[in-house]
DNA sequence: CGGATCGTTGACCACCTTCAAGGATTGTGG
DNA sequence: CCACAATCCTTGAAGGTGGTCAACGATCCG
């Protein structure tokens, strides 16, 4: 884990929209596609964020590190989502695709030359930061406040909003990917999954402890506060 | 506690640059300020976000609440500070007066208006949004993943930067307040600030326990990973 | 089929919380 | 200016939630 890409990804063209904000008369700006393997890091913190990302499939992981190995998952990336729009041309996490992942990525002087000229497209850019930012809010009560089986409700109504196909979520995510995410540890989260099983709130899918189905959001949004 | 301002703030006019942002030839819009009593809400979570606020004197909590009490204090907002810019038109956090506090503050959708035009003033709001967003993530390592010790120090260091004069640091808020910032309990903030004034690492001016002096940062810097 | 990774479960434990008491500081009214 | 209440802070003792350590089974992948 935590190994860089020694091989660069897979790389194709595409002229489709900038960041799905089509502007009516856009020049398309550098527009590629990128294709990174299970595990590897799209880009590190402190790195410079010359690009911006869009997820066309699979699933990513931002995360922060302290020297002694913790790590602290800020936000997972799925299908749609826009990542790498940081501040001061630094990105604040380090990126890894937690399955095989496709990017769209534009060049973030680009983007800046476009918000310049056009007050829709910086618009968007502030909304989808302060969206990233409402989202970080609500996370920081979690970590602050809330019991571990508050979090791992939280965590599955979020996923639930946001990967749910015909009843059941395929979660791209391990038990310590949620773990770092919510701040908790791998065996908590998995106590904490056994047990909402027992209680009849969800249901494992075939034999597979990433697929589930939640059979009651009601009380499980009761079991969040 | 949490009890709203029944009387009008004082209210005074002003007609100093929009958030600092001064631009060359702006009109000035709707500027003004208000003074709030200690421990008065500014505005609540939820309300309609009509106001940008930019603290002139005092200081200011942001928090959410659970709905059994327990509260978690997203930023302190100290002199100078711009505070209440969200998404959606809608506040994230309540916010009070942590002391006797005055803000000067700017109708957000003149702002709105100022910004379609101004791209200084668009990339300005995005520059802050993503400020903001910065605080906010590194905010979710230390709830997430720091003892409490290291969460104590970091504390301590981020307000050293921001309010220590002739290298004494006067803390407006209460223990109970830096506990709800830091997802712990004020006994637990309590120990933790005498073991590091027994350490030698801090000491208290006076006999006021909200003076505090940093007496070795290195040492405090290498309690926070 | 064999190894690696992932997930579950149990036993024990530690860090932080809870509960409690007492002291210090601040604010208020006489 | 003092008396008194309210708030704040500290400290101690006990307890609990979630962490640590460990073993084992299941799944995935070569």
């Amino acid at each position: 884990m935590f190994v860089r890409a020694s091989t660069d990804p897979v790389f194709r063209l595409s002229s489709l929209g900038v960041l799905g904000m089509e502007s009516d008369s856009n020049p398309v700006v550098s527009l590629n596609e990128f294709t990174y393997r299970k595990g590897m890091e799209i880009y590190g913190e402190k790195e410079p964020a010359d690009y911006v990302y869009r997820v066309k499939s699979g699933a990513v992981r931002s995360y922060k590190l302290l020297s002694d190995g913790r790590r602290q998952i800020g936000a997972f990336h799925l299908l749609g989502d826009i990542f790498g729009l940081e501040s001061g041309g630094e990105h604040q996490f380090t990126t890894e695709a937690i399955v095989d992942t496709t990017v769209r990525l534009i060049k973030r002087h680009s983007l800046d030359s476009l918000a310049a000229n056009d007050a829709l497209v910086a618009r968007n850019l502030l909304s989808m930061t302060m969206d990233n930012l409402r989202h970080a809010e609500n996370h920081m009560l979690l970590l602050g406040r809330k019991t571990s089986q508050e979090r791992v409700a939280a965590f599955l109504l979020e996923m639930d909003k946001r990967l749910t196909a015909a009843g059941v979520m395929v979660l791209p995510m391990s038990r310590r990917d949620i773990a770092d995410y919510l701040g908790l540890t791998l065996e908590t989260v998995s106590r904490v999954l056994s047990r909402l099983h027992e209680l009849g709130i969800l249901g494992f899918v075939g034999h597979n402890q990433r697929q589930i189905a939640l059979l009651d959001r009601r009380q499980l949004a009761g079991l969040d506060r």
